[in-house]
DNA sequence: TTTAGTACCTTGTATCGCAAGGTATATTTT
DNA sequence: AAAATATACCTTGCGATACAAGGTACTAAA
């Protein structure tokens, strides 16, 4: 059994919400979500990447616009829409609802998240 | 865009960590896994809990006994192999780097998490 | 004998992450 | 100017998983 491909099936679905998450701070093109999930230790290659994006952007969850780059082909910056902004927050219940989850199944006990 | 489909693909690999998490504490059979998850606020349905655990059977993450029941026919009793003791550990750290991304792009900030 | 309840299992579909490709534009080097 | 490099975008095919919607087998009660 495989522990990679055990953390690659975990992240199904939590990359969506981590990009919302991500993009709700500002716009960005793909080589900078993949930049920044990277920083928040989240692993993310283009193959996975671009068409997410292209699915969310149809789903009306983001939208984007051109814009030239000093140094290179024009970026793609992607930002949310209202209704991605509202899915973000139905996101929010569902990722708070499945740490309770494991923190239940885990030991039944309170756990108590403090900032740094 | 679909919620219902959101949360389902965000629990993909989630119920795998949740099943070893409930059978480390006690053998279980299907219908106790269901019910507890439930009471876990994870709503799981036969048609992904039997082919799950029959998977994690062939993995050696599980094994099974056979127990004969008072009320109907006899049950399959699933416990932790030493093989899913050590998976389990591994799906530990995975959660918290998750929850540990997921933190990062909330607020910017490591977080320390201490139970009670 | 039939019905209801419990428990186990299978098939087909949709979706997603990922490896491994490819295309297009701009800059630098030769 | 031509070739090489860098950056950015995109597609195809595959493997894995959750779920709906079926089915089978055993037991007990009506």
């Amino acid at each position: 059994m495989n522990t990679e491909n055990a953390k690659s099936q975990m992240r199904k679905g939590m990359l969506e919400y981590c990009i919302l998450l991500l993009l709700h701070k500002g716009p960005a093109y793909a080589s900078d979500i993949i930049q920044q999930l990277k920083e928040a230790q989240l692993i993310v290659v283009e193959g996975t990447l671009y068409p997410l994006l292209t699915r969310m952007k149809n789903d009306r969850l983001l939208k984007y616009e051109w814009q030239e780059s000093t140094q290179g082909p024009p970026r793609k910056y992607y930002a949310l829409t209202l209704d991605g902004e509202e899915f973000l927050r139905h996101l929010d219940s569902a990722w708070n609802e499945l740490t309770n989850t494991v923190n239940i199944l885990h030991n039944g006990s309170e756990v108590v998240i403090s900032k740094e």
